[in-house]
DNA sequence: GCGAGATACTTAACATGTTAAGTGAATGCG
DNA sequence: CGCATTCACTTAACATGTTAAGTATCTCGC
């Protein structure tokens, strides 16, 4: 075993950069990728475990933490686009994790809680996942932890109002 | 400043906190996916208008950078899995926009490059690529931005050889 | 009140993420 | 050699990301 299966022969590509741009591999969304997938790599085992993905269990967690919210409010918090959460909720309902009325002032709008079951599940999850993060946070540092946290949400926030496109209101 | 990360008097919902777990919203998963998200808004646009995914994008530029590469590599590279990879190669190879031969020395391997047709799309794109990350390193500060990929490379370093699950080696 | 437009979702369609299984080609070992 | 194992990829199947279109409901101006 740890045979080296192929030697590529070059440590390194000989390199033919025909188009100029900035090393690729240290793009900020690369560094960005790879971090989250660094992250995530040590929860979905455990998520996987008890048969959720990583977006159901995001939804759980916004839903345990209130009464019920409409499925625009539940989007925003979960960051889901619409057309993912619809589905998702259809399927965690069929599940009987979580429950949905419409609201009776407003026919269009549903609102969405979790159910008993949803709660007992959630229960089961959650210590496994609070220590993964407990080591995460270990390995990692809390205060550097803190830190990157902070410069994130200023990245954040530094992008906001800079839509990409699309982003021209008012004008034509 | 320095706010505790739970404040009981919250402003926010009613709160029906049924499981305790931290703040969903500011976990490190969602802090991540959120930056990442509003850098990516920036280019979407301009890679659609292009006719391309940002996966695509990945793959033209790790290749545009070497004379030709395995598909295990370049997935490595690209950060995609091969089943992913393996669908947008069959696309990107129906619009000539890159080359695939099979190795002489293995007939299991072949080598992709990326085509002229490919180098004459990257030119076209990198300009307004170019200018959105310029704008974006303005936006936060070309120190700041240093600072966070080496933190996200730190974090992606701590967390190597954590790997979640089946990562049991040599063991039964 | 009523019809145009806005809202809150849902469906549809296509691309990717993710895991498992399949296929053909090399390798290692008896 | 023979053949089980390993490799490098590809297919398959299901879930989500992403954009566009559809549906029902509501709001508002006239």
């Amino acid at each position: 075993m740890t045979k080296k299966p192929t030697e590529p022969a070059n440590g390194h590509p000989p390199a033919a950069r025909q188009v100029p741009m900035r090393d690729f591999s240290r793009s900020l969304p690369m560094s960005l990728l790879r971090a989250r997938e660094a992250v995530m790599r040590q929860f979905r085992p455990s998520l996987r475990e008890h048969g959720l993905t990583e977006q159901q269990w995001r939804i759980l967690r916004a839903l345990a933490a209130i009464e019920a919210v409409e499925v625009t409010e539940l989007a925003r918090t979960a960051f889901l686009l619409g057309p993912s959460l619809s589905r998702i909720l259809r399927d965690l309902e069929a599940r009987n994790l979580i429950e949905r009325k419409t609201a009776k002032a407003d026919q269009r709008r549903s609102m969405v809680s979790i159910s008993k079951e949803g709660l007992k599940l959630m229960a089961s999850v959650a210590p496994t996942s609070e220590a993964i993060y407990a080591e995460i946070t270990r390995r990692f540092g809390a205060r550097k932890l803190a830190e990157l946290q902070e410069m994130l949400g200023e990245l954040e926030r530094s992008l906001a109002g800079l839509g990409g496109a699309d982003e021209t209101i008012a004008e034509e």
